[in-house]
DNA sequence: GTCTATAGGTTGATAGAC
DNA sequence: GTCTATCAACCTATAGAC
């Protein structure tokens, strides 16, 4: 892995532990093992670097969703897949913390692939759930982008009542309950 | 409004904002119009007056959820209530952003009050399920800790995806989207 | 109770040697 | 390409005058 490299991937760490205002180009060198010169040669600056960080998470993220989404089998199956893949839940999402960093926000470059993402992972759910009620899986009744924005919030603030109680219990029990009320008139 | 007071309102709007990490005495005395002095007079530092701020925030989240929760009315519609109440969607909730600081979860001190703001509101919320299964007013085969996690889980990250977006929209697409899971089958 | 002065360390960035 | 040296500004806290 050379130096660039190195760089990307201790960003992508920090800025999953202590989001952006929390994460110091000297703490980045420290883990990548690299002078400061190397980070200036690389990029032109913090902003530069976490652009890349944020950029290669969220493909990561994109790519891991899509094929459990896209996976062969009934929309209820693929949607519960999708909320019970293995997840290292106190860690927290490494997107969604973005979105509780002011400067991320305020910045538009840092927060576009955020929101793309974000606006990515609701079609992509709203699209299974219509699959799902064509195929008679799912109640025809419920709004599909509602039901997604539903299914991704629920998955989002699990996350907060997990880091909240120190354990992944809340997590468990919120995607339990969505997919209980997902799948309990249907079935 | 005396210094001290005018301490804790500007630590509250900062912690809100920036969170822990990104908040720095100094911005705090700035706001609040103090001198270092003052706030190492009445707080011992920045720990102690953060915990003094995330206290208040915490009562007066409490005290407005269980208003609306525990108001007559049938359970779905008090959940509603509680859910479409009026908030400042792209502020993020105050004690959610708090989940994402590093800082505040590595310090039981500072995390002792957010875990139990939202121990309490899974727990009133299960029981508010609980009423409305016994009243018929819900589907009784529902678990109502599972629906509470994901009913407060909904909520929490609402305020990601609408953060994210730039834009309350997936916020009440989600709320709409639980409420509809959670009513339709009892209507 | 509040102020200013000061401390030793960190931040994000630049300069220039190698 | 990578390093060290340096910068002005900021961080959290303490000291001591008023």
């Amino acid at each position: 892995m050379d130096t660039a490299e190195r760089l990307i991937e201790s960003t992508r760490e920090l800025l999953w532990e202590r989001g952006y205002v929390g994460t110091s180009p000297r703490a980045i060198l420290q883990r990548a093992g690299a002078g400061q010169g190397s980070m200036y040669h690389h990029f032109s600056g913090k902003e530069d670097l976490a652009l890349a960080a944020v950029r290669r998470t969220i493909d990561q993220m994109r790519a891991t969703a899509d094929v459990l989404l896209s996976a062969p089998g009934a929309a209820p199956e693929r949607i519960t897949s999708y909320l019970r893949r293995e997840r290292d839940v106190l860690r927290g999402c490494p997107v969604g913390r973005l979105t509780m960093d002011p400067e991320i926000i305020a910045n538009s470059r840092l927060r576009q692939p955020v929101d793309e993402l974000f606006g990515w992972l609701r079609r992509r759910l709203a699209d299974v759930v219509a699959e799902g009620q064509a195929r008679a899986e799912l109640d025809p009744g419920l709004d599909p982008e509602a039901t997604a924005a539903a299914v991704a919030a629920t998955l989002q603030g699990g996350y907060v009542l997990a880091r909240a109680a120190g354990s992944p219990e809340p997590f468990d029990h919120a995607v339990d309950g969505i997919l209980a009320l997902l799948t309990c008139p249907a079935t």
